[in-house]
DNA sequence: TCTGGGGTCCTAGGACCC
DNA sequence: TCTGGGGTCCTAGGACCC
């Protein structure tokens, strides 16, 4: 927790491409630009949904996340786009690689959005200049639009980045917090979605500065720790520091899908299942990653989401193995209602080059029968150090 | 507004250990 | 035989974000 804090002044950027995708297709083939474009699913397979939609979309009252009919209704010349996630990746770390050009202290938090901490390289005085130095060779050397923040920490640097778009810099001091964020209400807050809006509201607590001053006993009975550290960032605190390394350490790796008929037999299913499986596979490959936990995700035609997952001893990678596992807990616990997506996931992941000693331990550990779960997690960790199986909390 | 797919973090109860 | 308190891990579900 310590490691991760930090109190001296800072200056942080918050980077927020704009229109992200819609912005990439746009720079790929310019005869988009200017258009009402949008980049979505495919309808007919149940897929269609708006990923991103460009301004000029927006102008219609088109928005992320609506479905393609609905969008296609408000405006009837709404170009529409498949969506290309490896040219989005591609894009993505063109981008992250300019931001390393000023500093190394980069933290990509998706894959269109970043923090930078550039206290070592220029104070306040000299943040807009590389702002505006950074809005400009992003959009020169790659033509894509963005938004950055200037601010002393990560929660107001974001909230920042959202104020002008597209193409703008602003700058958030903690001293005009109580000027400019507590008048809006909870939900415009990042960290708030509609569930803690209406808790909120239930405390009546409306606006970002009802909760900025509300009692921390009430926070705390409402939202839980989360309360109390939403209540902190409403006063315009916030300690993260700026880890170029938080991406690196990914948790999971995981895949869906909707089916396109909500599915009643077994069969069918499996062969999903086979899929996903192959996908996980490929993708923990590509990342040298193995992980000691497998879950499957089912969300019925009504719509009610189940997990089910399994600790197992060795580290699963190979797409085989993942599909046996998954399908044995389908098998388990489906009970026969309609389905609409189907989803594995591989999580507790460690790079393949930590798993040979490992894998030597358990099969040394296997012979004794009586040795139960627990006690070989924590004998492992008694050798190797916390961790070496199930990473804990920090 | 009949709602994709990729993730992260948190909570809470039960099992188990010391 | 019944009584503790602290801690970790496993599992399921929920909230949130882009």
């Amino acid at each position: 927790m310590d490691r991760k804090e930090h109190v001296n002044r800072r200056v942080i950027l918050h980077l927020d491409m704009n229109c992200f995708f819609a912005s990439v297709e746009q720079a790929h083939n310019p005869d988009l630009k200017g258009l009402a474009l949008a980049v979505a699913g495919d309808p007919k397979a149940r897929r269609g949904i708006l990923v991103t939609c460009s301004y000029e979309a927006r102008a219609f009252g088109v928005y992320t996340t609506m479905t393609v009919g609905e969008a296609k209704r408000l405006c009837p010349q709404l170009v529409l786009i498949p969506p290309d996630f490896e040219k989005y990746r591609q894009a993505s770390q063109a981008v992250f690689d300019i931001l390393r050009t000023y500093t190394e202290l980069v933290e990509p938090v998706s894959i269109d959005e970043a923090y930078i901490d550039i206290t070592a390289i220029g104070g306040l005085e000299d943040a807009l200049g590389i702002a505006k130095d950074m809005q400009e060779r992003i959009l020169r050397e790659l033509d894509l639009p963005c938004s950055i923040g200037i601010a002393p920490n990560k929660f107001l640097a974001k909230t920042a980045s959202d104020m002008r778009k597209p193409m703008g810099i602003t700058i958030l001091r903690k001293r005009e917090v109580h000027k400019v964020l507590w008048p809006l209400s909870v939900i415009e807050m990042h960290g708030i979605g509609k569930s803690s809006a209406e808790k909120l509201a239930q405390a009546k607590i409306q606006t970002i500065g009802d909760l900025a001053t509300a009692d921390d006993l009430k926070m705390k009975m409402t939202l839980g720790k989360r309360g109390l550290r939403l209540k902190e960032r409403a006063n315009g605190e916030d300690h993260r520091i700026v880890d170029p390394e938080a991406s690196a350490e990914r948790k999971s790796v995981g895949s869906s899908t909707t089916l396109a008929i909500d599915e009643t037999e077994l069969e069918p299913c499996l062969a999903v299942f086979q899929k996903l499986a192959e996908k996980v596979a490929s993708r923990l490959e590509a990342k040298q990653l193995a992980g000691t936990v497998i879950s499957i995700q089912i969300r019925t035609a009504a719509w009610r989401n189940q997990s089910r997952s399994k600790t197992v001893l060795n580290p699963l990678y190979r797409s085989n193995e993942i599909y046996t596992e998954a399908a044995q807990l389908f098998r388990l616990h489906w009970d026969g209602e309609p389905i609409r997506l189907l989803g594995i996931t591989v999580s507790n992941v460690i790079p393949f080059e930590e798993l040979h000693e490992q894998l030597s331990f358990d099969t040394f550990e296997r012979h004794d029968k009586e040795v139960s779960m627990q006690k070989l997690v924590s004998r492992m960790n008694d050798r190797f150090g916390p961790g070496t199986i199930h990473k804990g909390k920090q």
